[in-house]
Order: structure tokens, then C-alpha cells, then sequence
RNA sequence: CGCGGAGUAGAGCAGUUGGUAGCUCGUCGGGCUCAUAACCCGGAGGCCGGAGGUUCGAGUCCUCCCUCCGCAACCA
């Protein structure tokens, strides 16, 4: 069997996953799912980018060591491998540049480098922010000052090894301007006038202004540049320069990489440079696909924008997320997302397109021939254009799916499939099975026959979508009663494959349509709530610049007081009346509006603290002298409320000093 | 003049090597009733961002201009 090896970018763990992710994740799966389907050998690698300096000042942010930071988003509840769970990515191999494995064969990987020629060390000059201890390049400067405190820079250099980049210039504007290894082409251009006209500098590939990488075996106090640790990661996982596999040598390498446009500088100039100087095979392909946008702008956290695959997968179905991904967005362009489209999507191919399709074609199996046809109905009976016409359009789809599916065009060849399904649907309009039904006698045969052909168009429609929605076609089979050697890609180019007898079982409906003014609403509370978890655990009140002088502190008069009854105010949602004994011998009485926090009742017999010296006011028609103090802050977003509760040993009327 | 992408019916998008402008949704009208109020047919709706140029002929090639977005820091 030929060998098929695919990946996806190994993702960076500084934060949740978003959509974005999940549709670079979903279409290399898909595609790699075609691959099986269509008889490869196929080994699907996906990962995390562990290392580097973000990671190691979020994980001092929270207080943990890094490797427990990225432990967390990547192993953890709703991380990384449980959302790739979730979504049914079929991938072989999981790779963690902080695996040992990896780690040590990056180790080796330098070296070999170093010891060739291409590592050498140099220094790094640049602009240096003394308090930031950042360095700066030269057109990173905001004003010829650091960008993040604004403050003057001065020049400096520091030791670091650079990786002769400059070497390979040529062979790099080759391998992009003459071969068809970057796609979509639209990308070369870009890679070419950006950065290999203006001249190729050699790269640094060290770092000593942190820890948390790689380190350089032979020179500690560096670490690893990231991009180095993460684009072998492509080979390490195959057991390059490690004991840990074996496949490197079986001949795996190379394979395609699939990865997001931002980083298309990486892998079409910097990797091949690197594999190069390694002498190994360069990638079979790098492909770069566009970004999902939001209102146009691409999603970031910090527009807090970002759309939770999580959300939607589980109020949608994850059969119907990756299909609307890979569907609607050409897979090269940028394209725009939104939960309209999403559902749209859902309602008309899925529900009225082939839901309905799969629906009305086995009730009439059901409901003229109790579920299974009649022997000899594969055989045409008074043929119409209309047969020849859906079987021609079936039996040519394979092909025009695979071209597409070989071209990276996932969503073209989707729209082939939809053609045939929208024709099958027409064809039952043509054929007016339910004309024919009425007179079984004359027509019985007939109507097998088209049933039979309804049932052939949608097997072969559905062997194609396997892989984008394998659970759903997975039911679909079951239903039509196409068994497993019909599900086969040989199976998919061959019209009247399935039984004649077949008995077919209307079931559960594949894919409900979506009320979508409902989906929508609470699909904007979900999204509310989920804002809501990002905020801050709590919050205080800023403190106050203003100062305040001791007389008039002093002229504040608090004492501690005892709750003798406590009640709501009628008609007021707030406001608790207070009966309290101060000491004096006279009952004081308070309003306070703490009602969302306090029932009356569980108050009573506390001792608080209040203000008594108030001029008194009146509230709801009562009147109210002094204020009881409370502490507040606030939860997620939320106000709370705590009032002053003092020991009980203490006396009324004490007074606070 | 840093680089790239995009500007095509109300919305979202296709338009390969230049030859009478298409798709989905929406909208209007009709048909059907097997089916998930789904399906099928038809109509309306676009001086293809603007201006020039090449050509018998340009959405498609060239020049200039306008608008939007992205990249130039480790955001798929």
C-alpha cells in the first residue's frame, strides 16, 4: 500500500483553542480520511508548539511552572486532545515538543548543524530596553522607542547562533518559483517579493533571554529557537534521530504539510532551508490555507470575538460543524465565518438536501414495499431520460471529487456531491413515485426500479462524505442497508451495487432542521456566558487617590449594632428595614438594599456595623437613620455583597475607632 | 510609492488560458404531496469599485486612482 503522511501545524498552548483551529484540524482530517478511503496507507500527525517565551511568562502570570501550564491546555478538561476527540479527528500520532523524544532529537538535530557549518555563533545586535530587558529589531521601534514602555533604547548585542539561511536563497527561490511545492500558487508571490527579493539574512536561532525551550546541550545557557523545535517536529515524529519510532526509515518522510497562511514563511522558506542543510527530502507539499473572519476582521482575544468550537459542535452536531467548515469556505481564501451561515448551511444541504432525501426515499420503500424491494429491480422498466441522466451524474462523481479532493479543494468537491443529491431529489419529482403507487399492478415494477436508483444515487453520494461526516454516514448506511464492502471508494464509481432485496429501515432523522431564531438567541446567551467565565474571578474597587485627613475621618461616628428584627420593605425589591439596638436604649432603624443578597430572617440577632451620624433620609415613604457598612467586589462580572458581621461579643453602641 | 489579498444582483460568494455574467440564500409567482412546512419549475434583480488603454471583442490583460482587510512580532 502507498504511504500517505500528513499534518497538521502543531498548535500553540498559550490559550484555548478557537474555531479557526478547528477548521485547519477538521480539513486535514478530512482529507486524510479521503486518503484511507481511497486506499493509502495514511499516518496523520497533529500536535502542540509547547515552548517559548509567551508560554513561560502565561504560566508565571498563573502561578504554575510551565510545563504544568501547558500540561493543563493541552491534557487537561476541554484541551486540546478532548476537543480533537470531540470533533473526530481519526489522527495517528499526537506529538509534544516537550515529549523526550522530541526533545532530544532536536538536541541532535542542532548539533549536526552546528558541527556542518550552518549553526554558527555570532552576536545579536539590536536595540535593547534595559527595563523591559527586551531586545527590538529595528522596525519593531514605535518612534525609535521600546513599543511596549515607550522608553529610549540603546543599541546592544548579545551571543546567540545563527543558521545559515542565506545559503540556501537560491535554491529556496527554486523550489518556490519552479515547482508546485508551495500552494495555493497565490502564496509564492507573496513568500517571494516579501522576503526573498529584499535578501535572505541568516536566521538566530537561539535565545538567552529565557528558559523555557530546548536547551542547546553544548551551550546551556541558550535555548532553542521555537520554529526550529517545532518544524521537526514533522520528522521527530516519525523517529527521526530518536528510538522512539521507526517510521522515519519505513519511508514515510516526506509529506505534506498542511498549515494556516500566517506561518507560511516558516514552512516554505525556513523549513525546506533547514531540511536542506539536513540533507533530507523536502515536503511532497506545503499548503496554506485562509483564515476564518469574523464581520471581516480576522478573530482575536483581544477583540474578544473568538468563536468556541465547543459551543457549536455540541449544539449542532460535530458532523454538521466540520461539513459547514469545508463546505463553505474555499479552502486557499480567507473566508467568513458566522452562525447564519452556519445554520443556513445546516438547513439546506444537510436537512432539506440530503436529510430529506435519505427521509422520503426510504418512507416510500417503506410505505409501498414494506422496506424491501423486489428482486429484479435493479433492471431498468420503462426507462426514462431522467434515469439515465442520475446515473450518468453518479456514476461520474467519483472522479470529479477525487480531482478536486487531490487539489486541495474540499469545497468544490463537496458542491459536486450536492449536485448529485439536488438531481436525485429532482428525479423524484420526475418520477412521481407516489403517481406510480397508485396503481401497484401496472407500476409496481416501475416504481422499484426508481426507488432502487434513489437508493444507488444516495450510496454513492454517501460514500463520498464519509469523510467529512463519518458518524452520520455511518447511520446513513444503516438506513439505506448498503453494508460494508459497498461503501468502498471502487464501490463509489459502480452504479447497482447494492442488493436489489435490500431492505431499507427509515430511522432517526439524520440531520433536524434548526429553528434558527432560536439558535441564534441562545446561541449569543451561550456565547454571553462564555465571555462571562473569561472574566476575572474578582475584582475590587480601585483605591482611591484622594487623601483623606484623620479630623475628618474622625468625624465619621460607626458603632457596632444588633439586628432585633429585620423585614423586607412592601413593594420594594431591595430595601430591608432594620430594627437595631445602638446602645441607647431607643431603637434605631435602617434601610439598607441588600435584598438580592440577605433574607430578613437570617439576619436577626447579628451584630453589624453602621454609620449612625447620617443626617436621616427617607426611602419608600420610611425613614432611615445612618448605613449599614458592607463589603463588596465583584464576581465574574457579578456584583457582591457582603455585609459586616462583627463578633457577637461585642456590645452595642461600641464604638469604632 | 513596504508586501499581499479583496471590491461581481438585497446578502454571501464562483467566474480556468479574454468571446453574449453564474451559484447559494432571500424575494415574487407556479407545481407537487413521497418527505424533516421539506422537494421541483419559472420570474424579477448586476452599467462586474472608478478612469483610461490594448483588442473585432475584457469581470478576465496593461496603467493610474479610490475603499476595505491582512501581513511585516510565536494569533489556524
Amino acid at each position: 500500500m502507498e504511504k500517505y503522511y500528513i499534518t497538521t501545524p502543531i498548535y500553540y498552548p498559550s490559550d484555548k483553542l478557537h474555531i479557526g483551529h478547528t477548521y485547519c484540524t477538521v480539513a486535514t482530517d478530512a482529507i486524510a480520511r479521503y486518503k484511507r478511503l481511497h486506499g493509502f496507507d495514511v499516518m496523520f500527525l497533529t500536535g502542540t508548539d509547547e515552548h517559548g517565551q509567551k508560554i513561560e511568562s502565561k504560566a508565571n502570570e498563573a502561578g504554575v511552572t510551565p510545563q504544568e501550564f501547558v500540561d493543563k491546555i493541552v491534557e487537561g478538561e476541554r484541551g486540546v486532545k478532548d476537543l480533537w476527540k470531540l470533533m473526530n479527528i481519526s489522527n495517528d500520532r499526537f506529538i509534544r515538543t516537550t515529549d523526550d523524544y522530541h526533545v532530544a532529537s532536536i538536541q541532535k538535530i542542532f548539533k549536526k548543524m552546528y558541527e556542518k557549518g550552518d549553526i554558527y555563533k555570532g552576536a545579536y545586535k539590536g536595540k535593547y530596553c534595559t527595563p523591559c530587558e527586551s531586545f527590538w529589531t529595528e522596525s519593531q521601534l514605535k518612534d525609535g522607542c521600546c513599543p511596549d514602555c515607550g522608553r529610549p533604547v540603546v543599541d546592544a548585542e548579545e551571543e546567540a547562533y545563527f543558521f545559515r539561511l542565506s545559503k540556501y536563497a537560491d535554491r529556496i527561490r527554486d523550489l518556490l518559483v519552479n515547482t508546485d511545492f508551495l500552494q495555493p500558487r497565490s502564496r509564492v508571490n507573496e513568500m517571494v517579493k516579501n522576503f526573498i527579493d529584499p535578501g535572505l539574512e541568516d536566521l538566530c536561532v537561539s535565545r538567552t533571554s529565557f528558559t523555557w525551550g530546548v536547551p542547546v546541550d553544548f551551550d546551556p545557557k541558550h535555548v532553542v529557537y521555537v520554529w526550529v523545535d517545532a518544524l521537526f517536529n514533522y520528522v521527530t515524529a516519525l523517529g527521526f534521530m530518536n528510538d522512539k519510532y521507526d517510521d522515519f526509515d519505513k519511508g514515510w518522510w516526506p509529506g505534506t504539510n498542511i498549515v494556516g497562511k500566517e506561518i507560511v514563511r516558516f514552512h516554505s522558506i525556513i523549513w525546506p532551508a533547514m531540511l536542506m542543510s539536513m540533507e533530507l527530502p523536502l515536503p511532497k507539499n506545503v499548503f496554506g490555507h485562509g483564515w476564518l473572519l469574523l464581520d471581516g476582521g480576522k478573530m482575536s482575544k483581544s477583540k474578544g470575538n473568538v468563536v468556541d468550537p465547543y459551543i457549536l459542535a455540541e449544539k449542532f452536531g460535530v458532523d454538521a460543524l466540520r461539513f459547514f467548515l469545508l463546505r463553505t469556505f474555499p479552502f486557499g481564501s480567507d473566508g467568513n465565518f458566522s452562525n447564519e451561515a452556519l445554520i443556513n448551511t445546516i438547513n439546506v444541504d444537510l436537512a432539506n438536501d440530503l436529510g430529506n432525501l435519505v427521509s422520503r426515499t426510504t418512507a416510500m420503500v417503506g410505505k409501498y414495499f414494506g422496506g424491501t424491494l423486489p428482486a429484479g429491480c435493479a433492471a431498468p422498466v420503462a426507462p426514462m431520460d431522467c434515469d439515465a441522466d442520475l446515473k450518468a451524474m453518479a456514476q461520474k462523481l467519483r472522479d470529479a471529487y477525487e480531482a478536486n479532493m487531490e487539489t486541495y479543494a474540499p469545497h468544490t468537491a463537496l458542491a459536486e456531491v450536492f449536485k448529485v443529491i439536488q438531481r436525485a431529489n429532482k428525479y423524484i419529482d420526475e418520477t412521481a413515485p407516489w403517481a406510480l403507487a397508485k396503481d401497484m399492478e401496472a407500476n409496481g415494477a416501475r416504481l422499484a426500479h426508481v426507488l432502487y436508483n434513489l437508493l444507488e444515487a444516495t450510496r454513492i453520494c454517501a460514500i463520498l462524505l464519509i469523510p467529512f461526516m463519518p458518524e452520520s454516514m455511518d447511520k446513513l448506511f444503516a438506513q439505506i442497508g448498503a453494508a460494508a464492502d459497498i461503501q468502498t471508494w471502487d464501490s463509489a464509481a459502480q452504479w447497482a451495487k447494492l442488493p436489489e432485496t435490500v431492505t431499507v429501515t427509515k430511522g432517526e432523522n439524520l440531520f433536524p432542521r434548526i429553528d434558527a431564531e432560536k439558535a441564534l438567541a441562545e446561541l449569543a446567551e451561550a456565547e454571553a456566558a462564555a465571555k462571562k467565565a473569561l472574566l476575572p474571578d474578582v475584582e475590587i474597587e480601585p483605591y482611591a487617590e484622594e487623601k483623606v485627613d484623620f479630623d475628618t475621618f474622625c468625624k465619621s461616628d460607626f458603632r457596632a449594632v444588633k439586628v432585633k428584627a429585620c423585614e423586607a420593605v412592601k413593594k420594594s425589591a431591595k430595601l430591608l428595614k432594620f430594627t437595631l439596638d445602638d446602645g441607647t436604649g431607643v431603637d434605631r432603624q435602617i434601610l439598607s438594599g441588600i435584598h438580592a443578597f440577605y433574607e430578613p430572617e437570617e439576619l436577626v440577632g447579628k451584630t453589624l456595623v453602621a454609620i449612625v451620624n447620617l443626617p436621616p433620609r427617607k426611602m419608600m415613604g420610611q425613614e432611615s437613620c445612618g448605613m449599614l457598612l458592607s463589603a463588596v467586589h465583584t464576581e465574574k462580572g457579578e456584583e457582591k455583597l457582603n455585609l459586616i458581621m462583627v463578633d457577637d461579643k461585642i456590645p452595642a453602641g461600641a464604638k469604632l475607632c
